[in-house]
RNA sequence: CGGAGCGUAGCGCAGUCUGGUAGCGCAUCAGUCUGGGGGACUGGGGGUCGUGGGUUCGAAUCCCGCCGCUCCGACCA
C-alpha cells in the first residue's frame, strides 16, 4: 500500500470539536471526531483520508499473516448471481439479512453477506484432483448484511470490509490442520494489532458446520460478558523463541490449539459455571468482549449441495472438506480504538497508526521552527503528518492527541533556536527534549511490523 | 421486528407547551493584536426549521401522513 507524508493545510482531515449526537460509544465518537469516517446512512460510512490509512494498514498485516499461512489472495465481487445460493440451500435459510438485487434483466443478484457458494463455484470449476489440495483462499472485500438495528458505528455496520478465507482439502485430518493453521494466524495477527484476543467456543450459525470459535477481543464497551483463564495471558504465539509456534509443523499446531482449546473461555451464553468453579479465583478473569473474527470447520455441507468432487489417488471420487474463517477488518477500527484510548483520544498501537509520527509547528512563519518542521518532515518519510497550520498551539496539541499519532514532534521557538525539539509518546504521555536526529532514532525503534 | 426518543446554519443546542418577521455558542470568511494545551477584538457570510398535506389572516410552533437518524430489547464479522 502506497502512502505518503502530509501536511495539514493540504490535507483532508476534519476534525470535531464536538461529538456529533448519534455517536454514542468511544470509538464512534473519536473515528467521527478525528475525522476517519461519515456516515452516509444507517450503518453504511464513508472512509476519509485518515481512517482509510488505519484500514489499509490493518489489512496489511492480515494479509501479511494469512500468506504466512499458506493462504493465497484472490478477489471476489460483491454482487452475486442468485443462483449458487439456490444450489446450496441458503437463498432462502439467508433471511432478510441479505440485500437481494434484481438487474435490468429480471435476473436474482444479491450484495454477497459471505463467499462460501461463491468460492465453492470457482473452485468446482478448476480443481479436481486431490493433487491439488490443500487449498486455502481468501480476499479481502465488502460485505453487506441488512442488520435490523446497525449500530456502534462500524463496529456494526451493515457494509463492511471482511477478511474471508475459505480451505478445502481431501479429508478431515486435512481440514482440522488447516483450521489450526488459520487459528494460529488469527492470535498472530490479533497481537500484531495490539490486541489481546481470546479464541472461544462458538455456535456455527447460518454457515453451519461442527466445529467452531469466535475470537474475542476484551474491551469495557463489548458486546458480551466473558470469562477466561489468566492463563491466556502468558501464551506466546510468536515464529521464534521457546513457546513459538509454527504453521508447518503439525505436532505445533496440535500443542498451539490444544493450549487454546484447554484453557477456559467462553461468552455468557457458553459460560459453564461448573468448569468456572474448578479455575483458581485468582486466575479468573471477567469481562466485556467484542468478537473481531469467527472461523468455522463445516466439512462437506457445501461441496455435498452444490456437488463438488475431486478425484483421491486411487480413483475414488469424494467431496472435499471445507472451513471458512472470517476477519471483520473494518470493525478492527473501531475495536482497536476501543481497547485504546483516553479522554484526550485515541491511542493508536505503532503497527497500524495512521502516522507514526505529527510534527507540531508551535509557530509557523518563525524561521527557525520552519526550517527545523521541513528538516523532521523530509527525514521521516512517508508516515509524517506535519501540522503546518498557522493556529495556536493548543490546537495542535488537542488535534494531535485525539488522532491519536504514536509520536509527536513538537517545534517551538525556543527550542529550535537551541537545535533542540520535544518528543511526546501519546500511549505515556512521557516528553524529552532531545536533539532532531535523536528524535528520529527514537521514533525509527518503534517501526517494526509496519513493513 | 417490539418499545422509546430525536430531526431548527458545517457541529452542539435554545425557541415548540401558550402560533405573530429564526436565535445562541463553536466553526467559517476579512482584518488587527496575539503565540507552549481548543485566544481577544472588529466586521461579514451562511437557514425550503426533515418532508408532504391540513387548520389559520398568519405555522419551526397545532393536526394527519411519510422519510431519516439514535437508544433499549431479540439477532449478527
Amino acid at each position: 500500500m502506497d502512502r505518503s507524508p502530509m501536511r495539514l493545510t493540504q490535507g483532508f482531515i476534519p476534525t470535531l470539536k464536538e461529538t456529533p449526537n448519534e455517536a454514542q460509544i468511544a470509538s464512534h465518537r473519536l473515528m467521527l471526531r478525528a475525522g476517519l469516517v461519515r456516515q452516509t446512512s444507517a450503518g453504511i460510512y464513508a472512509w476519509l483520508p485518515l481512517g482509510l490509512r488505519v484500514l489499509r494498514n490493518i489489512e496489511r498485516i492480515v494479509r501479511q499473516e494469512q500468506d504466512a499461512a499458506g493462504a493465497q489472495e484472490l478477489l471476489m465481487p460483491t454482487i452475486q448471481p442468485a443462483e449458487l445460493w439456490k444450489e446450496s440451500g441458503r437463498y432462502d435459510d439467508y433471511g432478510k439479512e441479505m440485500l437481494r438485487i434484481v438487474d435490468r434483466h429480471d435476473r436474482d443478484m444479491l450484495f454477497g453477506p459471505t463467499n462460501e457458494e461463491m468460492v465453492t463455484d470457482i473452485f468446482r470449476n478448476s480443481v479436481h484432483s486431490y493433487r491439488d489440495l490443500p487449498l486455502n483462499l481468501y480476499h479481502i472485500q465488502w460485505k453487506f448484511r441488512d442488520e435490523v438495528r446497525p449500530r456502534f458505528g462500524v463496529m456494526r455496520g451493515r457494509e463492511f470490509l471482511m477478511k474471508d478465507a475459505y480451505s478445502f482439502d481431501i479429508d478431515r485430518a486435512g481440514a482440522v490442520l488447516s483450521y489450526r493453521k488459520m487459528m494460529l494466524a488469527y492470535m498472530r495477527t490479533f497481537q500484531r494489532l495490539g490486541l489481546k484476543a481470546i479464541p472461544m467456543e462458538a455456535d456455527t450459525g447460518p454457515i453451519g458446520g461442527d466445529l467452531s470459535h469466535e475470537f474475542i477481543i476484551l474491551a469495557p464497551t463489548g458486546e458480551s460478558q466473558v470469562f477466561y483463564d489468566a492463563a491466556f495471558e502468558d501464551i506466546d504465539y510468536g515464529t521464534s523463541g521457546a513457546g513459538g509456534f509454527s504453521h508447518e509443523s503439525a505436532e505445533d499446531l496440535e500443542k498451539f490449539f490444544d493450549k487454546m482449546t484447554t484453557v477456559y473461555a467462553a461468552t455468557d451464553e457458553k459460560h459453564d459455571l461448573e468448569k468456572w468453579d474448578t479455575i483458581a479465583a485468582d486466575r479468573r478473569r471477567e469481562g466485556r468482549g467484542i468478537e473481531v473474527g469467527h472461523i468455522f470447520y463445516f466439512g462437506t455441507k457445501y461441496t455435498k449441495a452444490m456437488n463438488v468432487t475431486v478425484a483421491t489417488a486411487d480413483g475414488k471420487q469424494i467431496h472435499p472438506e471445507m472451513g471458512s474463517y472470517g476477519i471483520g477488518v473494518s470493525r478492527l477500527v473501531g475495536a482497536v480504538i476501543e481497547a485504546s484510548h483516553d479522554d484526550a483520544g485515541i491511542i493508536w498501537p505503532d503497527s497500524i497508526a495512521p502516522f507514526r509520527a505529527a510534527i507540531l509547528n508551535l509557530k509557523s512563519g518563525d524561521a527557525a521552527c520552519d526550517a527545523l518542521c521541513q528538516k523532521l518532515y523530509d527525514a521521516l518519510g512517508a508516515d509524517a503528518l506535519y501540522d503546518d497550520r498557522p493556529d495556536r498551539a493548543g490546537v495542535k496539541f488537542n488535534d494531535a492527541d485525539l488522532m491519536g499519532h504514536p509520536w509527536q514532534i513538537i517545534v517551538g521557538p525556543r527550542g529550535a533556536a537551541a537545535g533542540k525539539v520535544e518528543l511526546k509518546r501519546r500511549a505515556t504521555g512521557e516528553r524529552s527534549e532531545l536533539s532532531p536526529e535523536d528524535a528520529l532514532a527514537k521514533i525509527a525503534e518503534t517501526a517494526a511490523g509496519r513493513g
